[in-house]
RNA sequence: GGGCGAUUAGCGCAGCUGGUUUAGAGCAUCUGCCUUACAAGCAGAGGGUCGGGGGUUCGAAUCCCUCAUCGCCCACCA
């Protein structure tokens, strides 16, 4: 073997594997006779950076994919990116703009190329990333939202759905940014509480003079846009209100009252102002009632000719002015100071104006009812399961979906308007014109006729199609690749996208492919910092993940992160649990040091290394169940929790200590095997968590030829286990730690060696262990207690160490006397347990019995404290 | 405003359909150790009555009600 460092030191061994899995193609796949095991990655912005969320979503990801390949499926973890429509294109337009380039400046065409350019300096940075993490996706895949197949499967669904009729145009209220002349989509909105108004407007009643009634409204200039006044039909105030009329104030139009349970009779004065244009429930009340919608706003926030008056003015002095007009009319009734809440744009913080457009939709309510069986019939596990509820109660409220976009990055709506002022959808501009053509009966209609519509599809319609396309299922349903990997096995995402993602993904899983997309979905939580805090850029408060990877290594990182996320729980980031991660690589490193460093010769194996064998055997096939146990529930910090501990206390701190041969003596061969397999299973085991470390320590561990790696070898299978073995050993452990603390308290080094007296028995075969863990020249048999022994006991029996030194009775006793008060307390619980004839009546069987065990051990202990206590006393 | 979820050692968590020894690990803490793999370490120890109150039950951290606090989602009062 080659000299091993003291320390573990990652970057060296991490670069290089990560080339070796690569040359070998150890992570590619295709489809075979094995059963296929399949998780495509959300992807992430093209442009983006990596951050801890991507850090702890991708980590399980592997960790899946790992463990699926060393089962012997055929793994394949798909990985690729999104165009992030909204983000990219702003993150364009701000470059543009610091170069004194206006989007409005350029055509459609020049601006894609600057977006392309960008997409191609900054695109994939974030999958080079991934590959530092140890991600074991299959690049040769590597796809793109955007790129050729991806596209053209949005296209044809887009037809597809169109002709299906679940695509249709129509009018929306849109939050409109009147600086950047864009619709928003509601995630881009931030609402700001403002300190504001609330304006008392009178409203004259048609035709009785002199009678009015008071509207109160924040924004007093959409009073141009007025069609209604309405009022809660229980309102008795207003009943005498129905079937009149009221005059807009200052307007002069006169407008219907409307009785509407919408209205809260107990805001403001119960009578609300309806301007169907400019208010998203205003609309909605437009719609019932069929009142006209007067848009008084130009596109830029200015009053448009429809607005009559102020015409040309900015939103905000017209507020002013129109104030100023209906005060001078006396029409204002009182003015109160009101804080609401005004939505703002994210992009240039300009206030929102809700806007009518004409956007495309999907109608939702055929696609989410087999999303939602399938979720509710857990043919879809969600975990943690709690996520069922959240889920079913969106689908059962479900909106349509609006999918236009007023970008140009992304992919172009395929709808051409005709110059009749109709359209067709098709997939390519030639279908278009012929259907124009047939349409219209126009044959003379060419290319230059049509014109497609500008705007781009929602960045998710062309995600909710990734576990599909990825296999080209849209373009070829019938493919080799979508048939073995479809459905995918499990989905690792943030529970933030579980609408915009999750569920799409869902539906559009059983509505193209009428099968659903994954088999489990795995939510993984927020990663927050150590208070508690969502990690974000403006707090500074998020680590860079490749800093943390350089300072603690790859696996230290994903460790640290796994030990602290429990699924569907914010983890509460803290670089001490990466130090902790790091750690435990370099307990591993030292541990294989240990083992290397031994030699071996031709001799008896001694008793003790034959049980500490035996026992290990036994707790490894324990610790392989639990592990097999706690991933099948995705309880994967667990699962890793349970390896720690095996690899760090019991076989480290345990086995290896036991197993460990005199100073300068060497080892037989028949332990030094086990020893070695040992490592091996153990390694495998930790492989999928810490894929690094592991493979260089089993090149370490023995010679391979090229091209074999760690992580395609057999995940080790739980065996037999022996309880009564494991029970023994754990009662010699506390016999060795009470000698341990004796020595502790007496100051007495371990090199020393000790009698240990027993009034009892020993844990049957146990003394040779006990002996060599304990440093024990001698274990006598006594009848009682030496009055200079030092006792502590274990079960019912007492030990003692006798010391050269008088030890005080007192303190004997006192710790006796806590002893005993502990079990007369449970005693007394478990007797008024048994003296219950309800209890002894109702409870079953085996649980008196226990109650009844219980009792008898208890009484023995109390007995053996007892005789203790007398000897002691008796000196 | 509606819905969902949480509240267990200093911290972040486990404790599944109520009953295996009056609650379990990890980290942190404390004590003693540089013992020839590892001080990024070794050995040992202490620490909670399960948010408050009420109820169901022979028996409750575990089920029900209620209050409090926190978080998330949805809707949002002009």
């Amino acid at each position: 073997m080659s000299e091993l460092a003291t320390k573990y030191d990652p970057s060296e061994v991490e670069s290089k594997w990560y080339a070796y899995w690569m040359e070998h193609r150890l992570f590619h796949s295709e489809p075979d006779g094995r059963e296929p095991f399949c998780i495509v990655i959300p992807p992430p912005n093209v442009t983006g950076v990596l951050h801890m969320g991507h850090m702890l979503n991708n980590t399980i990801q592997d960790i899946l994919v790992r463990r699926a390949r060393m089962q012997g499926k055929n793994a394949l973890w798909v990985p690729g990116t999104d165009h992030a429509a909204i983000s990219t294109e702003a993150k364009v337009v701000a470059k543009l703009a610091s170069e004194g380039v206006a989007k409005t400046d350029l055509t459609r065409e020049e601006f894609l190329k600057h977006a392309w350019d960008w997409t191609h300096r900054y695109g994939g940075i974030i999958l080079e990333q991934l590959k530092k993490l140890g991600a074991s996706c299959d690049w040769e895949r590597t796809a793109f939202t955007m790129d050729d197949v991806r596209s053209r499967s949005v296209i044809r669904v887009f037809v597809k759905l169109f002709e299906k009729g679940l695509i249709y145009r129509g009018v929306r209220m849109v939050n409109w940014d009147p600086k950047a002349l864009t619709a928003l989509s509601d995630e881009e909105v931030i609402y700001k509480e403002e300190q504001s108004h609330l304006f008392y407007l009178r409203y004259m009643v048609e035709g009785e003079p002199g009678r009015y009634i008071v509207v109160a409204t924040t924004r007093p200039e959409t009073i141009l846009g007025d069609t209604a006044v309405c009022v809660n039909p229980n309102d008795e105030r207003y009943s005498w209100l129905k079937g009149k009329r009221v005059i807009v104030p200052l307007v002069g139009r006169s407008v219907p009252i409307i009785m509407d349970e919408y209205v809260e009779m107990d805001f403001g004065t119960g009578c609300l102002k309806v301007t169907p244009a400019h208010d998203v429930n205003d609309y909605m009340l437009g719609e019932k009632y069929n009142l006209p919608s007067i848009d008084i706003f130009n596109p830029d926030g200015t009053i448009a000719e429809a607005g009559g008056m102020f015409v040309g003015m900015d939103r905000f002095d017209v507020r002013r002015k129109i104030m100023e007009d209906l005060k001078a009319a006396d029409l204002v009734e009182k003015v109160e100071d009101y804080v609401n809440k005004v939505g703002h744009s994210e992009r240039t913080d300009a206030v929102i104006e809700p806007k009518l457009s004409t956007q495309w939709f999907v109608k939702m309510e055929d696609l989410a009812k087999p999303a939602l069986e399938g979720v509710e019939k857990d043919d879809i596990k969600y975990v943690p399961s709690k996520f069922k509820n959240l889920y079913r109660h969106w689908m059962t409220n479900i909106k349509d979906w609006c999918i236009s976009r007023q970008l140009w990055w992304g992919h172009q709506i395929p709808a051409w308007y005709l110059p009749d002022g109709s359209y067709v959808v098709a997939e390519t501009e030639e279908d278009a014109l012929v259907k124009a053509i047939e349409k219209t009966n126009d044959a003379s209609l060419t290319l230059a006729d049509l014109k497609q519509d500008p705007d781009c599809l929602d960045t998710w319609f062309s995600s909710w199609l990734w576990p599909i396309s990825l296999f080209n299922g849209i373009l070829e349903p019938d493919n080799e690749e979508i048939r073995y990997y479809y459905p995918t096995t499990d989905l690792v995402t943030a529970p933030d996208i579980i609408f915009f993602w999750v569920a799409r993904m869902i539906m559009a899983g059983y509505e193209f492919m009428g099968k659903e997309p994954f088999h489990n979905v795995y939510f993984t939580g927020i990663v927050r910092d150590k208070i508690g805090r969502k990690m974000s850029k403006s707090l500074g408060n998020s680590p860079d993940p490749l800093d943390l990877i350089d300072r603690f290594g790859a696996d230290g990182v994903r460790m640290g992160l796994m030990l602290a996320a429990p699924a569907g729980n914010d983890i509460m980031y803290d670089d001490s649990l990466c130090e902790q991660g790091r750690n435990f690589c370099n307990k591993i490193w030292n541990a294989l040091r240990l083992v290397k460093g031994w030699d071996t010769a031709d001799k008896e194996q001694p008793e003790s290394a034959r049980l500490a064998v035996d026992w290990f055997g036994s707790m490894l096939n324990r610790t392989l169940a639990e592990v097999d146990d706690l991933m099948g529930k995705f309880r994967i910090s667990e699962a890793l929790m349970a390896v720690y501990k095996l690899f760090w206390d019991e076989f480290s701190s345990w086995y290896l200590e036991i197993v460990k041969p005199a100073y300068g003596s060497p080892m037989d061969q028949t332990t030094y095997k086990a020893t070695l397999d040992y490592f091996d299973t153990l390694l495998r085991l930790l492989h999928s968590f810490m894929p690094f470390i592991t493979e260089e320590l089993w090149q370490h561990l023995s010679a391979r030829e090229e091209g074999e790696s760690i992580m395609i070898a057999e995940l080790p299978k739980p065996g037999s286990v022996d309880e009564t073995l494991l029970a023994r050993f754990e009662e010699a452990k506390e016999i060795i730690a009470g000698v341990r603390t004796i020595r502790l308290k007496k100051q007495i080094a371990n090199k020393t060696p000790l009698t240990l007296n027993v009034e009892g028995s020993l844990p049957e075969g146990m003394l040779p262990v006990i002996e060599k863990m304990a440093n024990l020249q001698e274990v006598e048999k006594v009848a009682e207690k030496n009055p200079t022994a030092m006792a502590f006991r274990v079960g019912a029996t007492q030990y003692s160490v006798p010391l050269s030194e008088q030890v005080d009775p007192e303190e004997e006793l006192c710790k006796l006397e806590a002893d005993r008060k502990h079990y007369e307390g449970f005693l007394v619980g478990v007797k008024k347990k048994l003296a219950n004839e309800r209890f002894v009546a109702n409870a079953p069987e085996a649980v008196v019995a226990l109650e009844r065990k219980k009792e008898a051990d208890a009484t023995a202990k109390l007995e053996a404290i007892d005789a203790a206590m007398k000897a002691l006393q008796n000196r």
